[in-house]
DNA sequence: GCCAACGTTGGC
DNA sequence: GCCAACGTTGGC
């Protein structure tokens, strides 16, 4: 079983939305490297669920991978805003996964306050000019953020 | 709103 | 295939 932590900016998609819908698509992701990581994902890994673009910028909680990856369709529809018009259904790059809702922290962990925590230094999360919005979570790392974001 | 960092595009 | 220009991400 594999970690993984996956950025969303909460206007668009939260902590909250997952929770009200139980189960979702995480679809929308376009960036190769952040898909490479979405094939690698099995049902029954669990995520961090990163809040971006809003103040704080934080962990929000946890859900669950519940799919496959599978073709992310989104990207052939243009009235998505993740429409890609390079997409057709013969050559179809993206990848999306179903996700469960887990729990929600009960405060979020900002950005600031995980940067101060030992043990990450290896986070992609934390690296200068990383941009990646899907990236593996080693258990180690796994515990250090959930641990913080309990107590 | 600014800007650093990075990815992508497109001319050559 | 190089690389400058441009667009995007995302923290601050």
């Amino acid at each position: 079983m594999a970690y993984w932590l996956m950025k969303s900016e909460p206007d668009a998609f939260s902590i909250d939305d997952l929770s009200a819908a139980d189960q979702a698509p995480w679809d929308g992701v376009r960036n190769y490297q952040a898909r490479n990581f979405m094939r690698e994902m099995r049902p029954g890994d669990h995520f961090l669920f990163y809040h971006s673009s809003c103040q704080p910028p934080g962990l929000a909680g946890i859900g669950e991978i519940v799919s496959a990856p599978y073709p992310d369709s989104t990207a052939l529809d243009p009235q998505n805003p993740y429409h890609d018009p390079k997409a057709s259904t013969e050559r179809l790059p993206w990848m999306a996964v179903d996700v469960r809702f887990e729990r929600k922290f009960p405060a979020l962990l900002a950005l600031a306050d995980i940067r101060q925590l030992a043990g990450l230094e290896e986070l992609p999360l934390l690296q200068k000019g990383n941009r990646l919005s899907v990236m593996p979570i080693t258990s180690e790392q796994w515990a250090i953020l959930t641990t913080a974001a309990q107590a």
